[in-house]
DNA sequence: GTCTATACGCTGATAGAC
DNA sequence: GTCTATCAGCGTATAGAC
C-alpha cells in the first residue's frame, strides 16, 4: 500500500543522512541503502532517481530540523542563555550516532559534489550562521551575553567550535566536546 | 636513474596528500594521480602498493610538517603571542590552495578508513593538541595569555576553530577564516 | 513499488614483459 | 620504474517485466 510505499521513501532518506554524516556522501552507495532495508538498487532509485537528488533532499530535510528547532525555541519564554544553550546540545546530540554536522560531512568533500549540493547546502550553514549571529546580538545587547568583537564573527567560531569539535570527538572521546561546550559557554561570560 | 624514481615518488605522496585535503580520501583514486603526473596506475601502485600505504604516508608527511613547524618556532626568541600567531597562521596558508586540514579531512570519513590510518591520525592531531595545550599553558603562566579554563580545554577549541573554520571558508569565503583568527587572538586578550 | 537484467566505466590490485 | 594486460567487484543509472 502507498503508506509502506512512502515509509520506504522516509526510510531510504533517513538511512542516507545517517550514511552522509557517519561516512561521507561519497563513502555510501545505493547498494548500501538497499542492502540495509532488504531491497534492491532499483528500488532505490524508483525513490530518488539519482544520488544528487537523494543528496539535496538529505540537505533539504536538514533545514527543516534545524528550523523545528528554531521554531521551538523562540517561540517560548526562553531567554538568549537559554537558547544558546540549547543549540549548543542540539550538536551534542549527534555524538550519540557517531554522527558529525553538515558542516563537517559536506565541507570536506564539498568540491567534489553536484552544484544544486554545494549551493544547497551553503543556504542550510547560512541560515544557521544567521540565526545564531542574531541571538548573540539580541544577547549581547540585553547584557546575557559578554563578549569583544562582531556578533557574527561570534557566530563562526560557535560553529566552527561545534562542527571541528564533532570531528575531533571521533578521535579522542565525546568528553572532549563537553569541553568544548564548557569554554563555548565561559567565552560568553567573562 | 634513481632521482628520477624518488622524484615520482615524492610527486605522488604530494598530489596525494592535495587530494586528501581537497577532496577526502574515498573521492581520489590512484587513476586520478596517474593521469595527473601522465603515467599508468602500475607505476603508481609500484612506489605504493596499495591505498593505505600512500594515506599513511600522506599522514607521516604531515606529522614531518608538524614537527619542522614546531622545531622552526620553538628554537627561537619568539614569545609565545608570537609562536600561536604563528600557528594560526599555519593553517590560514592552507586556504591558497582550497586545502582543508586532516582533522577535517580524514575526522569526515574517520570510520572508512582502514585501523592503521585511523590511528596515524589519531597520534598527529594528538601531538598538535599537546603541543598547543602546553604553549597555551607557558603563555598563560607568564601573563601573555589570558583565559579562563584549563588550557587543553583551550587548545581543542582552538583547533575545532581551525578545522571547522577551514571548511566553512570553503562555503563563506576566506575573509571569514580571518574573523576566527582574529576572534581566537582576541578571547586570549581580555 | 519492487524486481531482474543489463550497461559501462571506475576501483584497487596483481602478473609479467620491457 | 614503467608498461600492458587482466581481474573481480562495485559505482550510478536505466529498461522493462511483474
Amino acid at each position: 500500500m502507498s503508506e509502506e510505499a512512502s515509509n520506504t521513501k522516509l526510510k531510504i532518506l533517513e538511512l542516507g543522512d545517517d550514511f552522509l554524516r557517519s561516512r561521507g556522501f561519497n563513502s555510501f552507495s545505493f547498494k548500501d541503502i538497499s542492502d540495509e532495508l532488504g531491497l534492491k538498487k532499483a528500488a532505490v532509485h524508483y525513490h530518488y532517481p539519482t544520488k544528487e537528488d537523494l543528496g539535496n533532499e538529505i540537505i533539504n530535510k536538514a533545514k527543516e530540523r534545524l528550523k523545528s528547532f528554531i521554531a521551538s525555541v523562540d517561540g517560548t519564554e526562553k531567554n538568549e542563555w537559554q537558547k544558546l544553550s540549547d543549540f549548543l546540545e542540539f550538536y551534542a546530540e549527534y555524538l550519540q550516532e557517531e554522527h558529525i554536522c553538515l558542516i563537517g560531512s559536506v565541507g570536506a568533500e564539498f568540491y567534489t559534489l553536484p552544484d544544486t549540493m554545494q549551493e544547497n547546502a551553503k543556504q542550510f550553514i547560512a541560515s544557521a550562521v544567521g540565526w545564531l549571529t542574531d541571538l548573540l546580538e539580541l544577547g549581547k545587547n540585553k547584557g546575557i551575553f559578554q563578549f569583544n568583537g562582531e556578533p557574527d564573527a561570534r557566530a563562526l567560531m560557535i560553529l566552527s567550535n561545534m562542527s571541528g569539535g564533532l570531528l575531533l570527538a571521533r578521535m579522542f572521546g565525546d568528553d572532549q566536546f563537553s569541553k568544548i561546550i564548557n569554554g563555548v559557554k565561559q567565552s560568553l561570560m567573562n
